[in-house]
DNA sequence: CCTACCGATCGGTAGG
DNA sequence: CCTACCGATCGGTAGG
């Protein structure tokens, strides 16, 4: 009996490859900047071809964004398994989150600002997987808090470090001088006001 | 003698409400998905008329944001006059920069990321537009540092600052319950690693 | 600064 | 998933 044409699970990953190259276009260009033939043509398909796995556009910036967060989240999970103390924990959290934003290729965290292309309804299941991947790190500061490591753990503490983190976008580059090591250590250094670790060796 | 029919000072005017309205609209909806016909209507001109004041769209984001930053400088500058304490003059460079994102209309610090619809040379002045932008704020840092109040004021602890303040333009809601003094509060506070003001009283 | 317009591009679709 | 295509929109310009 010979193998059918289409294999169910090549669909699958035509799917994958699709949503991957739409996040790091809409990274690097923007959502309206990226036209759906660049993401096409990125995976080797003709322009109407994404429509065939995606109703439109705006489908495939919400595929990706809620996919991509999650995907984040189960590393984060991974990363702080069997981590006790809280401080240890934090820099785990902050170098995998630098990692995802500034070595990864997907980065999805950074395409909050392209939501505002979307609808109501999809805006609020993104604004879901943003909530599932918040938890660990809203888990950690309270405990720093109550160590007294940290001044506070109140809500906008938690935006203020995610602010801080994700802007390194922005401005870090790869080629440099700075590490996303040291850069998460400088972080990690502000948040609880110590010396950064590289000053004292 | 009557009037002549164009004045220039009107025309300096209308070059300015169309920079106000660009600013506002591309911070809105981003620069690509603005059109040229959008900040024309905003300000009561018919489609080709922009161009008239502006060579093309990029020359509209370019001197945008050159002003921009200019003008929140100024402000700062002002803020911070005659403060010799670094802590006073870091809550007022908090306070001010906060202002200028989150009630101001023009917002122009938040166009980093829209820079790159524009080529090198554009992008090399805006550059400088930001150097100049960050000087008080690197000078206080580092006197900081020196109190002792700060652990550190390398390089990226400044770039960290502007992300943890930039970033809430994604999140602050001019209607919610947090202010944006309090907001400044709970940001030097994370910075200092210091209890928020409110905390005691 | 307006009128009238152009060429190019874009998201999306029909039909296979 | 491709071919062939459509309607709409967009940045920009000529001429006044």
């Amino acid at each position: 009996m010979p193998r059918k044409k289409t294999e169910p699970k090549l669909e699958a990953n035509r799917r994958a490859e699709l949503l991957r190259a739409a996040a790091r276009l809409f990274v690097e260009k923007g959502f309206a900047a990226t036209t759906t033939r660049d993401i096409a043509e990125a995976v080797g398909m003709r322009s109407g071809s994404p429509f065939y796995h995606f109703r439109s556009k705006q489908e495939l910036l919400k595929a990706a964004m809620i996919e991509g967060l999650d995907a984040g989240n189960a590393q984060l999970a991974a990363a702080i398994e069997g981590i006790a103390d809280p401080e240890q924990r934090l820099r785990v959290l902050v170098r995998t989150h630098l990692g995802t934003l500034l070595e990864g290729d997907c980065r999805s965290p950074l395409l909050v600002s392209e939501t505002r292309a979307l609808d109501d309804k999809a805006r609020t299941e993104i604004a879901a997987a943003f909530d599932r991947y918040q938890v660990p790190w809203q888990e950690t500061l309270e405990a720093l808090a109550k160590s007294g490591k940290l001044a506070s753990a109140a809500p906008p503490v938690r935006l203020l470090v995610f602010g801080m983190l994700n802007w390194s976008s922005h401005w870090y580059r790869t080629d440099g001088a700075l590490t996303v090591d040291a850069l998460a250590d400088a972080a990690v250094s502000m948040l609880l006001n110590t010396a950064p670790r590289g000053a004292d060796s």
